[in-house]
Formats: C-alpha cells, structure tokens, sequence
DNA sequence: CTTGTATATCGTATTACTACGATATACGAT
DNA sequence: ATCGTATATCGTAGTAATACGATATACAAG
C-alpha cells in the first residue's frame, strides 16, 4: 500500500517531495546539468555521457518528462530534449524556499 | 542490479542524489520541518503530526539518522531527535549550489 | 516485581525503482 | 524497397521503498 497515503500530506510537502524524487538518482541529476549546458538539446548524446544502457537513459528520460520538469520532441530519426524552466524553477523555488526556512529555523541541538 | 552502477558517477552527481532521496518522501519533510521549528527535540509528537503508523514513522526517522541527517538519544523511556546541522548544511549546500549553476545555465529551449 | 508508556524492530505484503537485452518503430539515405 | 541509425517500449529480474500490525525492549512509576 505504498505511498496510499500521500494525499495526507500537505500540498507543499508533496510537491518538494516529488521534485526531490526527480533528483533522487545521479543519472537524473546528469542528465538534467548536460541539458542546462547543452545548446543543443541533445538526443541520445545522453546515452554517450552516461555509464549506462540506451534503455535505461531513456527510462530516466521518460521519469523527468512525465514529471514535467523536461521537454521532448521528435527531429527526424532523433530526439531532441529539454529542460521545462518554467516548471523547474517553480519546483526549485519551492525546495529554495523551504531549504531556507529550515536553515533560518536552526538552533542549538539539543542531543 | 539496481543503482549497481553509482560509482560511475560523479562524487558531486552521487552526494546530490541522496540528499535529495532522503527529501523524496513527504513524511520525512514534514518531520524535519518539525525538528528544526521545535526547540524540545520531540520523539514521538511526531507521530502524532503525522498520518503515519507509529513502526511507519520509525522507519522514516531511522532513515534519516542513517543519512547523517539527524541524531537521536535516548530519554528515559522516549527518544529524542534533532537535525545534525552541520551535515544539513553542507548537503544542503551541494544541492543549492547545483540548483543556481541550473539557473545560470538558463538559455531558450530549443524544443 | 508488575504495569503502562514510548520506541524500535521484525515479519510481511505491495509497489516502485533501476537495470538490461531484445524488439518494435520511425525515419533518412541508398 | 532495403538498410542503417536513433529511440522508445516491452519483458523481465533484482533490489529498494513504503506501510502496517505484532512483538520486543527499555524504562518510569507504583
């Protein structure tokens, strides 16, 4: 009954909290700096970069589209990609926002 | 052969990745939200914040104390959490530092 | 010592994640 | 039409994550 109950959480949480999964696996955290630096939005280049077979890159590919934080489309025999900034700066401020809450909140530990 | 492959990656890319796992579950937001707003270091208020089994919430505070992220101590007959900041801090700075090289890296999409 | 309270851990079930090879698809080039 | 390239998807397998109830543990209080 995994994650049943994430509908109890607040909004915010589970916002942060799915963006944090997004970047929860070092291949998407790559894949997402090569897209940031490229011009070109790359294809399969990916493929090149990563320590990893051509399914699995495009499974993560996959992950990062339907979560909305990437773009695709079809050029041809390729695919070209990119990052959606709209959504990821929305997502990013969210995890800012809170990652500075929390800090301002620090105090003396107490154990 | 899941994550079998991390060592392939970079240091940095690796770091990220888990600070941002150990922030991919709305529970384990939510308890270091409140860790870091109480000054008692609560034990088990938390689960009393949370829609979560009492055995549920143990697991999510044992995850985190393994990542580094918190530290507990036994109290008489009740335990006591709190964030271990200097570990927050400089994952949390791996990720912000990361987060503002994306946002530099900001250019027109191509797709 | 017994009882009650607070936590952790165990056992277990379900689902998600990660990975790969194999196959299907889509298109350009010949 | 055929071939080659690029990509996505399918099938599958192993591991990790999530959740809960039940049980064990540890301590305070009586």
């Amino acid at each position: 009954m995994a994650l049943a109950r994430t509908e109890k959480f607040k909004r915010k949480e589970i916002d942060i909290a799915a963006f944090a999964k997004a970047l929860a696996h070092p291949a998407r955290i790559a894949i997402l700096k090569t897209l940031a630096e490229k011009k070109e939005c790359i294809c399969g280049d990916l493929v090149l970069d990563l320590p990893l077979a051509q399914s699995t890159v495009s499974q993560h590919l996959k992950s990062l589209k339907e979560m909305g934080l990437i773009q695709g489309t079809i050029d041809g025999p390729r695919s070209r990609y990119c990052i959606d900034w709209e959504v990821f700066e929305r997502y990013q401020k969210y995890l800012a926002d809170w990652s500075q809450k929390m800090l301002k909140l620090r105090q003396e530990n107490c154990c």
